[in-house]
DNA sequence: CCTGGAGTTGTCCTA
DNA sequence: TTAGGACAACTCCAG
């Protein structure tokens, strides 16, 4: 086997279930690459909390590959062909990726290895059904999600069976000079230490990946459908970074879920765990037919809303010091383990967007720089749904408003207790709204509003109605 | 082309 | 205390 194959890993970081690098290893001896391309994706970089996490899974694949992965800095335009030419590589495979600025990377790329005589092998490795492959029987794709589940997903060719790791891989013996680098150098790590307090809360890789999702289908998914709105309960899966990392394939959760003994688990729950893998599809299907997804409302009119412009409450939303304790929970659970409920990511977007009235932009960005489950397809098709201008958006008038949202959703104060322990000590009735408790019950629980805890940033009752008038001026 | 039904996640007021 | 309706109108989608 003299034949080099390059398999270049980017969001299909696992060796099970990846055809693109069963094909290389088909193909002649094996030579796995990850390359960091900040100079391609511009403004689209990773952000702090992905790089983080890239760290880590880089070293773990590393582990699994043997010592055998090689990584690289720079412009993979270049680097890929320089690569393929050095190794005279017949073939370069790589899992497909949907962000806009990878597809016309990757576009170019296959036009240089074709110069070379160098085959490019792309194979979906990352979504049950590409985009293309979910349309509306006029050919364009869906812009509401229960049409796109039910008709388009739910009855197309269904998700192909995962497949074994390659058993044995045979390597191509690495040069000394190809412009591989150390994993330290490619400077992934922030200066300051910030990441270590996510570490507890992550096992990261792909090991991790399936022990995640053993653990979600013996102790979440049963009840899945109600038990997710609740975030001190553990009936979310939280798969989201390993889908995004390709610790695991959505393939693998999709047949995961088929193997399991019928009856074990209530039809409603398996449906509603199935339309959230589904809502991920959805969500690339948007940005690849929308390039503009992260950066402009989906829907027009919306361009011309006014935002508020407050770099003090943007902070304050940021570091969880908002006043409001829901809202300071979650935005202090991204903090510090990367990650946010679900249900609880809604209620602090919706406060940003429409009682702060601050642009969903900067909310995208924040979440795009803090959680290990930065997507951008997921994030920005989400927050245009917060904001109401996304594809089948919530209507303008559904506001949340965070002081019923917890009552309702955290009824025992448990999660807002553990990320806002300053509150502990104060009984449930004035724990979700701590500005409407009497002196004594505050002093009683060691809480001075403006000192140890502050004062709401917003009157909800007032912003709320201040967001539906401009909103209510848009149509 | 026309038509009818429907659309992730809510809140507030009134009777 | 609780249940029902208003909040808007528009676009999407399938038949």
């Amino acid at each position: 086997m003299n034949d080099v194959a390059i398999h270049w890993f980017r969001q299909d970081l696992r060796l099970s279930d990846n055809p693109a690098l069963c094909k290389a290893c088909e193909r002649g001896g094996l030579l796995p690459i990850y390359i960091l391309d900040d100079v391609t994706a511009g403004p689209d970089a990773m952000g702090a909390a992905s790089r983080w996490w890239l760290h880590e899974a880089l070293a773990m694949l590393n582990r699994q590959l043997g010592g055998h992965l090689r990584l690289y800095r720079g412009d993979a335009r270049q680097i890929i062909p320089a690569l393929a030419k050095s190794y005279g590589a017949s073939s370069v495979s790589w899992t497909r990726c949907y962000e806009p600025w990878r597809v016309k990377r990757d576009k170019e790329i296959v036009d240089r290895l074709q110069a070379l005589n160098s085959e490019s092998i792309r194979l979906n490795g990352s979504l049950l059904w590409e985009p293309w492959d979910i349309k509306k029987q006029d050919g364009t794709p869906y812009k509401v999600f229960t049409p796109f589940f039910r008709k388009g997903c739910l009855q197309a060719i269904p998700p192909a069976a995962p497949m074994a790791a390659p058993e044995k891989i045979e390597y191509a013996s690495a040069l000394a000079d190809d412009g591989a680098v150390a994993l330290a150098s490619l400077g992934l790590l922030p200066d300051i230490a910030w990441h270590e307090q996510m570490v507890p809360h992550w096992d990261i890789g792909e090991e991790g990946a399936s022990k995640a999702l053993e653990r979600f289908l013996e102790e979440g998914l049963n009840g899945y459908k109600s038990g997710r709105d609740f975030p001190s309960l553990p009936h979310v899966s939280r798969l989201s970074p390993y889908l995004h990392w390709g610790h695991i394939s959505p393939n693998q959760i999709w047949h995961a879920l088929e193997a399991l003994e019928e009856g074990d688990i209530p039809a409603r729950d398996m449906d509603h765990f199935r339309s959230e893998l589904a809502w991920r599809e959805f969500s690339h299907s948007l940005l690849y037919y929308n390039q503009d997804l992260a950066t402009k409302p989906l829907q027009n009119k919306f361009a011309q809303l006014e935002w508020r412009d407050d770099p003090v409450a943007l902070t304050a939303w940021q570091k969880g010091k908002t006043g409001i304790p829901i809202v300071d929970a979650g935005m202090r659970e991204l903090w510090q383990t990367g990650y946010m409920h679900n249900r609880v990511r809604m209620i602090v977007a919706s406060f940003l967007v429409k009682n702060l009235r601050t642009d969903w932009r900067k909310g995208e960005a924040w979440f795009w720089d803090t959680l290990v489950d930065a997507d951008l397809a997921n994030n920005a098709a989400s927050w245009q749904w917060v904001a109401g201008c996304g594809a089948d958006a919530a209507p303008y008038f559904r506001i949340f408003n965070p002081v019923l949202q917890a009552e309702k959703f955290d009824p025992e104060g448990h999660y807002i207790r553990r990320f806002v322990p300053e509150l502990a000590s104060l009984p449930n009735k004035y724990l979700f709204q701590p500005w409407t408790a009497p002196e004594p019950v505050l002093s009683r629980a060691g809480v001075t509003l403006g000192q140890t805890y502050p004062l709401p940033i917003v009157d909800l009752k007032a912003s709320r109605e201040a967001a539906l008038e401009a909103y209510h001026a848009l149509s």
